[in-house]
DNA sequence: GCAGTTTGTTATACGTGATAACATTCGATG
DNA sequence: CATCGAATGTTATCACGTATAACAAACTGC
């Protein structure tokens, strides 16, 4: 019952176990091929020491300027709690303001600052590199939006 | 430049967030899948106390017997440091066992218990609903097919 | 004015992944 | 056989991301 024929990889072999079963699981592709993007992610943007989470707040404010903390990191399922370093990190960074509001004494309303904006722009060009090239190991632009589409129903 | 027109959802409004661009990066969804993904497989997987990771090197080491400890940690991508904790675990639970082989008497063979095999069928069983339920949402076998060849590509 | 809620914040904990260092053992080569 | 390099399992440690609890200040509705 566990050494199959010849219609399975063979799993004797010192090079590939037999993951049938095991690679078929959608969770576990996802969370591979998640890490994999993520990692190359993490090295095109390593010039400009920026993290996944980093630049979509810097996407986000730019196209949503004046929105509060909370509002950002709940549209990025981000908690309140672990947006307060990441926001203070951008700041101390020069690339984002955390205005206070009048109506409401609590609140930061987050703005790109001008230098913010340029860096921006520079992170924008890196992330379309790669995501053309993402677009290219997935065969054309068609099969991305396919893919997007699949993973929105997972969500 | 910044303040977009018609072309676009209005940011205005106080409920959703223009999330144009920010939403369509394929590692932004496909991170935002994956979590998905992954906070249902551990609702399901509660009452078996079993984590992702625990129920792939149990599937593995099922299909793959005898097998040393960074074989099995190779093909599931985990380094072998952060493997020790994870098959001791699993160990310790009376569900895997690790055999010293004679042969080389570094090496850990690694081998389910009987219980590990029937606690393995419960969690299949358990898996089975959950894969069947992505289908579902993917809208097909197909789609499903067509989800992990394209995660495939991206790993 | 008061009660309940929201907002930002701090502290804390857990899980995952990565690296470094180490002892033991193996393999190959001299 | 002796030695050197590599592999294996292990421990310790760190960086990150995510989660909860608690808190002060401020807002909202009654």
């Amino acid at each position: 019952m566990s050494t199959d024929n010849a219609l399975v990889e063979q799993d004797d072999a010192e090079g590939g176990l037999n993951s049938q079963a095991a690679l078929g699981l959608i969770g576990y592709r996802l969370r591979r091929a998640q890490l994999s993007v993520f990692q190359r992610f993490l090295t095109v943007f390593e010039s400009l020491a920026l993290r996944p989470a980093e630049y979509s707040v810097l996407v986000l404010v730019d196209e949503n300027p004046g929105r509060k903390q909370s509002e950002i990191a709940a549209a990025l399922g981000i908690k309140r709690a672990n947006f307060v370093a990441l926001a203070q990190g951008l700041e101390a960074r020069g690339l984002l303001e955390r205005l206070s509001v009048e109506s409401d004494r609590r609140a930061n309303a987050l703005h790109l600052t001008a230098s913010g904006r340029i860096f921006l722009a520079e992170a924008r060009d890196l992330h379309d590199q790669l995501e053309s090239d993402f677009v290219e190991r997935l065969g054309g632009e068609s099969q991305r939006e396919q893919l997007l589409a699949l993973l929105e129903r997972l969500t």
